[in-house]
DNA sequence: TCGATAGGAGTACAGTGTACGCCTCGTGGT
DNA sequence: ACCACGAGGCGTACACTGTACTCCTATCGA
């Protein structure tokens, strides 16, 4: 009875909701204002219970950006890879646009959270669905960067591997684990490291994958330009 | 006499001694760990010191970028557009990794400073003069995004004008002088306004642009495919 | 020589993340 | 029906952040 006085009964925390409510507060004052305190305010809580469910301040942020990362839309079976690929990042973009600090948010996240491996993987899978190679598969989705997210970033930059002391056994576990969630992820991992070392991780070369975005982007440009430039000599010549 | 025996005479700060130590810092601890009082304590002076030559911590943030953009080499007198571009890029990409922490920072800063013009200035030149349309240059200035910078991001995003109050016999005072300095940066800016609405700043698609990025990389990818397909084809023909 | 002034020193305050201990319920085993 | 237990919320406390405000002092032009 003594809590029925209260604005409301206020259920029981958990993590869903501490996430959507930190989602909704930053939808709404900002990333750079959203505090532990703020958000346990919001909450009707005392700060500190927020630890409950959430080990610090960074694992938040990063349930928000997998809460967000799930609301993007599941990829619509498309005709072609391509309008495939293109109506997915639009989507994302989409969504990525109802959230003003999501951008930056996940820019500063490197926590490869199961659902932003689910995103991943079914994103490479249109791509191989539609018959590309991995090899180009892979490519793709670097030169694609943060696009894929709606915007723009460098993914997979930092090889800073988590790499969590594990023993060979619960890696091999894991991987088959993960083999099974996200396929096409651990295809594009694998096939990458059997070119060049045998360190899961590396054997994919920066310095290559930037510029092979880069000049795809200056042939078009340049392609771009050519045909600008002879149909306005065509209309001069007429 | 007495400041003989501290470790040098220190010599007196001033706003470039300031920002040249937070870049070394920042390179050394990392700019998560940079703090006004960690900083002054490496120029052995009080804390509040600084503010005498910074107004705030954005400011400092400002300025540092400001000095490494500095450090990215002028555009090398290429032959044709593309590998002039080609190369300033590298090169600013090299610059940025000297300082890991830089990408971060330009992404969180808006602050246009005289380098960046400058910096951007340059690089709309390049593709002028190499004949690009006013157009197609804008286009590829976006699609270019953080590329420009040695990484990705989108830039002229946020058209959140800063346009302090100002009349407008000091704006138009403010555009010549801004035009002299940066003639490429005002006609593309201007040659945009052009076509839509009065207003500075708009008239210039967010949605437009990113597709035209994305599209352009699609194609690239499309043309790689096919080609990979059709010799793949002819190597079972044969 | 003098006084204006730029620049450094000191103190203080509000706000942050979070470690640690306590207390209070709802719940399951006996 | 009891009772112990543990999940989950509370309170206090601490180190650290940016920065406002006041005062002092060394420097330099007249």
């Amino acid at each position: 009875m003594t809590d029925t006085l209260q604005a409301g009964p206020r259920p029981r925390l958990n993590r869903a909701r501490v996430l959507e409510a930190a989602v909704a507060l930053a939808d709404e004052i900002g990333i750079e204002s959203l505090s532990m305190r703020r958000l346990a305010q919001e909450l009707r809580v005392v700060p500190m219970a927020l630890y409950k469910h959430v080990a610090n301040k960074e694992e938040l942020l990063d349930g928000m950006v997998d809460v967000i990362v799930g609301e993007i839309d599941p990829p619509a079976a498309d005709a072609d890879w391509k309008s495939g690929v293109r109506s997915r990042i639009l989507s994302a973009r989409h969504t990525l646009q109802r959230h003003p600090w999501a951008r930056r948010a996940i820019e500063t996240r490197t926590a490869m959270t199961p659902r932003v491996l689910d995103y991943m993987d079914s994103f490479i899978g249109v791509f191989l669905a539609g018959g590309l190679s991995l090899d180009l598969t892979h490519h793709a989705m670097h030169a694609l960067g943060g696009r894929m997210w709606g915007f723009t970033q460098e993914l997979f930059e930092d090889p800073a591997a988590p790499a969590p002391a594990v023993t060979d056994a619960e890696r091999g576990e894991m991987l088959r684990q993960a083999a099974q969630r996200y396929p096409n992820v651990v295809a594009i991992a694998t096939s990458v490291t059997h070119d060049e070392g045998s360190v899961v991780g590396h054997g994919c070369d920066d310095q290559f994958e930037f510029e092979f975005a880069l000049d795809l982007l200056l042939d078009g440009f340049e392609r771009l330009h050519v045909r600008d430039w002879t149909s306005r000599g065509a209309k001069a010549a007429r």
